[in-house]
DNA sequence: GGCCAATTTAAACACTTGTTTTAGATGCGC
DNA sequence: GCGCATCTAAAACAAGTGTTTAAATTGGCC
């Protein structure tokens, strides 16, 4: 081989993430992530033991790094709150940290945009995996990040709130993608981009724009649905 | 034909509605569709030219139907309210019709299935007529309500808080999918209903439950948002 | 250098996909 | 009954899928 940079392992390992990221497992062909990652159709075969096994080795390489950085974020948004942490800054931690990793950074991209699919489809062998080491445990620190700063919720309260954010949160990341994935032209792409001249912006400050919007709005619903009583 | 009460292209189309809410485009193939449906396999090319042209139909056929309900309900609402109708009753209409066409209708069930997932993917041929004649007009309708009962909304405000409530829809519409998809002991579907009781109720049910709840949160936030003046 | 295991390669395999073909059945006006 | 257009049927087609095979190459170690 001429560039001995990267295992074949690890060349594949980039190329499926990369392809991954902008179109689903099935429709990502063998042949193609072995064309990308510049190496033979037979070594996805022999170095993963067929095409599941390789893209659950792809998910999992990443997204427990963004899960910790996820949940690091937001104990440190807790933390520096003191005892009442603002429900603002939980929100906007949570938010912006899941953003940021599902459209800006190089790494995550993949990964974090495959779970956001993957939660909206039945899913195969993967989805048990991605459930327990990813979402159950950022849905607990978050749903426990909330009863601290709003102690009189109730738990199935939390859950409801915590609902309407992941929604508009996957939400506003499918319309990212889906903007991005359309050909320049394409006169649907022109019409989101007319009504949300965001889009048209680097994904760094869609980024912080989401944010901003989600948190404002969630927390003055969760204002308006509880207020705090006030003594 | 033994049962000649449909004729093979009605069969094909009822059939392909069904299976096509379950399972996305490229995951029902012909030979599956024209077996539901008790018909040959070439019928499906030799009625519509090719798989495309018969996801077209399947789609064109009922998805106006679901339109018009929507927009008859929601012009019903702003009518009733008179000359500035309640904001609430507006979103109450939209996400309650919104929902039970995707869920609780027979005939409907299929195509909202169908849109909410497209509406998340690049989509080949569909989207661009999806989005003129179907989403674009509701849009619009929804988007005027708003500014009817809130006139001192901009029309960018209001184009961000429709995608807020929007992305609750469709993330309800999903999580409710899901769970139906996922075998009767999975251990996410057990976690999902433990957090979401009202996943294991009737779908009517969850229909109302899940459009009071978004229709308070949303309610909610746009007033701590854009606080009305009141003089 | 020579051996052996690990790796890479090209080819073939078994299977499924959407579509086309070719022949046959059916219904209807005359 | 005949003729004709419509429809249905089974089979074949070409292309693509994931995977396996078996030979070739590589790289380290004695």
């Amino acid at each position: 081989m001429t560039d001995d940079r990267q295992t074949t392992k690890e060349r594949l390992l980039d190329a499926a993430e990369r392809l991954f990221a902008e179109r689903r497992f099935e429709e990502v062909s063998v042949r193609e992530l072995a064309a990308a990652a510049g190496v033979n159709t037979a070594a996805v075969n022999y170095h993963f033991q067929g095409k599941d096994n390789f893209f659950a080795e792809v998910v999992r390489r990443r997204f427990l790094v963004q899960r910790d950085r996820t949940l690091a974020s937001l104990a440190e948004a807790v933390a520096a709150g003191g005892e009442k942490p603002p429900l603002d800054a939980i929100i906007r931690s949570m938010v912006g940290t899941y953003l940021h990793g599902a459209l800006a950074t190089r790494e995550g991209a993949g990964v974090m945009a495959v779970i956001a699919r993957e939660m909206h489809t039945s899913g195969g062998t993967h989805h048990a995996a991605v459930f327990k080491d990813m979402i159950a445990p950022v849905f607990a620190a978050f749903s426990g990040a909330m009863r601290k700063a709003r102690p009189s919720l109730r738990q199935d309260e939390v859950n409801w709130l915590i609902a309407s954010v992941v929604g508009q949160v996957h939400h506003f990341i499918m319309r990212r993608l889906k903007w991005e994935s359309l050909p320049e032209g394409d006169e649907v792409r022109a019409f989101m981009a007319h009504a949300f001249p965001v889009l048209a912006e680097p994904v760094e400050a869609y980024v912080v724009r989401i944010t901003d919007h989600i948190t404002r709005f969630s927390v003055a619903a969760i204002d308006g649905m509880h207020p705090e009583v006030t003594p």
